[in-house]
DNA sequence: ACGTTAGCGGTACACTGTACGTCATGTCAA
DNA sequence: TTGACATGACGTACAGTGTACCGCTAACGT
C-alpha cells in the first residue's frame, strides 16, 4: 500500500523543467484510448503522441501500470461534481452516481485497467463528495463508509455489465442474428437441461422475449430505477432504526 | 453477434479423434491461471501444460479470445446451484448471489476478461436459474430479467471492489503503511480542497475512521446485506404494485 | 494395405513493456 | 560569460506475447 502510493507522492527528482506533465502525458493517454481504443495505448503509440521518445514516459511513470493510474485518476476527477451538492442525501448520491456512469461511458475502457490503483487526489476527492453526501444522516463513519460503498459498487456493477450487453444492444430490430439464435437456443433446449428457458419458450415465445431484454438492457431509466430500489432498502432500514431508537 | 455465437456452434471439424477437448483445455487454463496468475496463462505456458505444442491449440480455438470465452463459461458452471432451487424467490436469488460470488473469489482474475463473450451453455444455464428463481412472481419476462439483471450487476460491483480493495484488506492491525497514509493525506488536507476529509479528521480522528472502514471492506457480512436491501427495495414496490391493483 | 487428410507443431513476424547506457542540454556557481 | 555536471531525453536490445503460415506424420475410411 505505501509502495503504491508512492506514485502520489514521490517528490519532483530533480530540478530542471521537464518538457511535459504528468496532466499532459494522462491527458494524451485518454485522448489515445477513447480514439483508438484501449489497445492501441502503448507505451511507444502515446509517446509518439506526445512527440517524445518511448523511454522518455519512464521518467515521470516507473510502469505502465503507473501511467494507468495516473489515466485513473484524472477520470476520477471527471466524475466529480462540480459545484454544490444537494442537502438530500438520496438526490446527492444519485447526482453523483448519475456522474460516475457518465464518465464511464464515456471511457468504457477504464474498465479494463484491473490493478488496484491506490487512491489519487480525484479519488479522495470522489470519496470526500460520497461522504459529504450522506453527512446529514447522522451515521457512523463505518455505516456512512457502507452506504457510499454500495453506490459505488453499483455504479460499477451497472456498467460493467451495459459494456458486455454493448454489442448486443444496439443492434434495433430484432435483426436476422435472432436465427443464429433461435437455432442455437433450440439445440440448448433439446438437452433438456433448460426447463424454464423452454417454458419461456413456449408462452411469451423467442421474439417477445428477446424484444423485452432488448427493452430492458437498453432502458435508459433502468440505471436510476435500480439506484433508487438501492437507496430505497437504505432509507426503510434508516426508518426502522430510529423508530426503534424513539421507542 | 451471431459470429461471437459462432465459438458454441461450430461442429467439429473432422472425423479424426482429436487428442483433446475444450474442457481439458479451459480446466488447464483454469488451473494456471488459478495458481500463476492471470498474466501467466499464455498460449505457450497452456500448450505445455497439455503437453502439446503451442500452434496445437489453435485447433481447438481461433484465437486467446476464444480461448477466455471457453474459459469463462466453465467459471459460469462453477456458479450453478446444484439441486433444487428454494421456492421463496428472495432465498432462491440469495442462494444464486452467493455462489456467484463465492466462484468469482475463487477465480477472482475471471474480473480481467474484459470482451463480451457471447453466452455459453453455462451461461444460460445461470439465466435459467435465476429467471426460474423469481418465476413465482408473475411478472412478465422483461420484469423478471431486470430483477435478475440487477442482482447479477450486484455481485459482479461487490466482487470488483473486495478485489480492488484486496490489497488493502488482508492488512490486519493498522500497522506502519498508515504514517505513510497519514503523511500523504495530511498534504491533501492542506490544499483545502477535502472540506469532508478535514472534518472526519478532526472527529474521529484517522485512526478510528481507518479502523471502521477497514472493518467495513472485510465484514463477511456486507455482501448478504447489501443485497437484502436492493431486494427489499424491489419488495416494496411490488407490494405498493399489488396493493395498487387491489384498490 | 493404401491414400487422404485432419490433427500437430516448428518457425517466423510484428508487437509489447522495459533495463541499460549514452548523449546533450538546462541550470547553477564562479 | 563560462564552465561543470546533474538530469532529462532516448536509441538499442531483449525477453516475452499472439498468431499466420506451412510442412509433417499418423489415424482413419476405403
Amino acid at each position: 500500500m505505501t509502495e503504491a502510493l508512492e506514485v502520489w507522492t514521490r517528490p519532483d527528482r530533480g530540478r530542471r523543467q521537464p518538457r511535459h506533465s504528468r496532466e499532459e502525458i494522462a491527458a494524451a493517454a485518454i485522448r489515445i484510448a477513447d480514439t483508438e481504443g484501449f489497445d492501441e495505448l502503448s507505451m511507444r503509440r502515446l509517446a509518439s503522441e506526445l512527440g517524445a521518445g518511448t523511454m522518455t514516459l519512464y521518467h515521470y511513470v516507473r510502469t505502465k501500470d503507473e501511467l494507468l493510474a495516473l489515466v485513473h485518476d484524472a477520470i476520477m476527477g471527471e466524475l466529480l461534481v462540480p459545484g454544490d451538492l444537494p442537502d438530500e442525501w438520496r438526490a446527492a448520491l444519485t447526482l453523483i452516481a448519475r456522474r460516475a456512469r457518465d464518465a464511464i461511458r464515456r471511457h468504457p475502457w477504464i474498465l479494463e485497467v484491473h490493478d488496484d490503483p491506490a487512491p489519487g487526489p480525484n479519488g479522495v476527492r470522489h470519496w470526500d463528495q460520497s461522504m459529504q453526501a450522506v453527512s446529514s444522516l447522522g451515521l457512523s463513519v463505518g455505516e456512512r463508509f457502507e452506504l457510499v460503498m454500495a453506490v459505488d459498487e453499483y455504479v460499477f456493477g451497472f456498467c460493467l455489465m451495459e459494456r458486455a450487453n454493448a454489442s448486443a444492444a444496439d443492434a434495433g430490430p430484432p435483426g436476422p442474428e435472432l436465427d443464429g439464435m433461435r437455432e442455437y437456443v433450440d439445440g440448448l433446449i433439446a438437452s433438456g437441461d433448460y426447463p424454464t428457458l423452454a417454458a419461456i419458450w413456449d408462452d411469451p415465445g423467442l421474439e417477445e422475449t428477446w424484444t423485452q431484454m432488448q427493452r430492458q438492457v437498453s432502458d435508459p431509466d433502468r440505471f436510476d430505477r435500480n439506484l433508487q430500489r438501492l437507496l430505497d432498502g437504505f432509507e426503510a432500514e434508516l426508518g426502522r432504526r430510529r423508530s426503534r431508537r424513539k421507542r
